[in-house]
DNA sequence: TATTAACACGAAACCGTTTTCGTAAGGCCG
DNA sequence: CGGCCTTACGAAAACGGTTTCGTGTTAATA
């Protein structure tokens, strides 16, 4: 087993001190050119490389960034973390990453695992129970700290911080109105059950296109489902109770199940029911038909997220003082498929 | 701002050394009852928690483990993936993750980045360039530095080490079996053009399971696709010049694809084409006709490797020495679903 | 020849811990 | 009263680097 070598084997070895290693193989003009070729050659040979770990204790500066997602078997979040790893591995930074599986203290113990010296920032999406205890205490002791933090996707007011979102309330108010333009006047909502900021927000734009466009709001036409839900039940009920013609879902997994179950009821889709979801997935591209349904580009909001922390980590202090949280807006596309018909 | 404090800071404020700090902390026999209680208590009161990195170089263990994928955004690897981590954290580590992208180098350039000090070991699958070459000197290169590592999935006989795997080749065995008793004759195949040690397990599986029935093997039903392609040219001129009434895809994918382009062409599935694939994700679950499909179970996979690791990470010198390499074969679950008839 | 500057390098502090070892103070015994 | 053992703590080394500052040697200059 070769160990691996340190600057004091080095220094060992060529009879010199550890600071003239040290400064020899960052080619300082201090050292002769004589005693530079000499160790480099040395470090070259044995493959010398420095340790991480003692680089990350001297200059208070890990280079790794802390991401905290509630799931991570979820195309969505996926696709944001693969923004942030490429953008951060180009910048020479890792990706630790916790998942805090929808819960509140495993948000908690995470953040304070890596908050002691493991990362240089955060970056998060809320957990549903987080949102649901609105206790962001968590947050506050870690900006407090000096840590710099980026939100994404679901985030709070309560927390000054930079945050990166899609403008959720206006493209369900567009996947709507493409609804309406369509000639559709009874239009459901699926929506989750447990409180999430970003289904408030698309149920908000959704009442909001329905009134701009004279429609009523009916409130039996929105259905609550869990989270994560087994059997169709509840919403074979909807389906037999209620007379709609088309349905916005907050997310792909509800709107494909929806129409396997429009399909199994004899309802032709899109013709006698058209559906739009939210997230562009492998279900929406690969369903039959296939899901119109809004692109929440995650690569573009991970990217963002991952720019916007690093130029944080990497800013003086006294620049950073200035507080100057910012709040992009990543845009968002209706992608249409097979299950609206094209107007 | 409140900044991180340090034993320094205690040990100035409460007028006592570092080492009587550091040792109150630990609740040391050797420190007075007054002592500790006085230092605890100021601990206590200004949240002092210990630098990881300082631990992490004093240790040299660094409670991180790397994981190198070669895509994020994939089913299968993401429920890997879950497993690593929650077994990682409930034994107190964190994951680091990289992604290879399918690329060798950046495979080679994250495994370096975190040889270094960065991480205590390695869980990864090769990316698909990778196994092409057939160069696994960063492999060596690690494990000869005596850090402990774990392939899965995607692995090699090249390099001694941990592995975890399913029985690709039974797998596919099954499957196909499975279709042949329900009466299929002509068994399509549907594979990766680019060369990947579990795609060719699995055709060596469907081979096998022909021959074995006393079928033959017929080169023209063996469709080799890119890993991600476009349009479906390929596979509708399949579709078009050959005769076959049951396929077996190696992913979920190519299956759904697969299916979706038989319905077009007015075949009706499963009745006069059947279909089964391989990882169980949400499309084999949400597609109508539903997929039956080889359940991988990423998940155990995932915390057996990290179990395997771990245990050599935490192991002494002497033990690990020993070279006991295990292999552990992950059972697998065919998953019955509409696009196979029952028989 | 004495002064000085340039050169080339080393000593030591520092980052924040842990841990070994040394030792001052106090009490007990003979 | 001297020796010894506890008790309770501190000094210092160590982990592996970086960096500041000091210094010995040599050569150029006055």
């Amino acid at each position: 087993m070769k160990r691996k070598i340190t600057l004091k084997h080095i220094a060992r070895e060529l009879d010199v001190s550890i600071s003239t290693v040290s400064k020899a193989l960052k080619n300082s003009e201090e050292i002769s050119q004589d005693t530079k070729d000499k160790v480099q050659a040395f470090a070259r040979l044995y493959n010398y490389k420095p340790n991480n770990i003692a680089i990350s204790l001297k200059n208070k500066r890990t280079k790794n960034i802390g991401v905290i997602v509630p799931d991570i078997v979820h195309h969505f979040f996926t696709t944001v973390f693969r923004g942030i790893e490429k953008y951060a591995n180009a910048k020479g930074y890792n990706v630790i990453v916790c998942v805090s599986d929808e819960s509140f203290d495993k948000e908690v113990i995470n953040m304070e695992m890596l908050a002691n010296g493991s990362i240089d920032g955060f970056i998060m999406a809320l957990s549903a129970e987080t949102q649901r205890r609105n206790d962001f205490n968590h947050l506050r002791e870690v900006t407090e700290q000096g840590i710099p933090l980026v939100l994404f996707d679901r985030v709070t007011d309560e927390i000054r911080c930079d945050k990166v979102i899609i403008d959720d309330s206006r493209a369900a108010m567009e996947a709507t109105e493409r609804l309406i333009r369509s000639g559709r006047k009874r239009i459901a909502l699926f929506t989750t059950e447990t409180y999430l900021n970003v289904s408030a927000k698309r149920e908000a734009g959704y009442r909001q296109a329905l009134e701009a466009h004279g429609l009523p709001v009916l409130e039996e036409l929105i259905l609550r489902l869990p989270y994560q839900f087994e059997e169709e039940s509840s919403s074979l009920r909807f389906f037999r109770e209620q007379d709609f013609d088309a349905v916005l879902c907050v997310n792909e997994i509800f709107a494909v199940r929806a129409i396997r179950l429009a399909q199994q009821l004899g309802r032709r889709v899109p013709q006698d029911v058209s559906f739009v979801g939210f997230t562009d997935g492998l279900l929406s591209r690969y369903s039959s038909p296939s899901l119109t349904t809004v692109d929440q580009q995650g690569e573009l909001m991970g990217q963002a997220a991952a720019e916007l922390l690093i130029s944080k980590v990497e800013m003086e202090y006294d620049e950073n003082d200035a507080r100057n949280y910012q709040t992009r807006i990543i845009p968002t596309a209706l992608i249409e498929r097979e299950s609206t018909v094209l107007s």
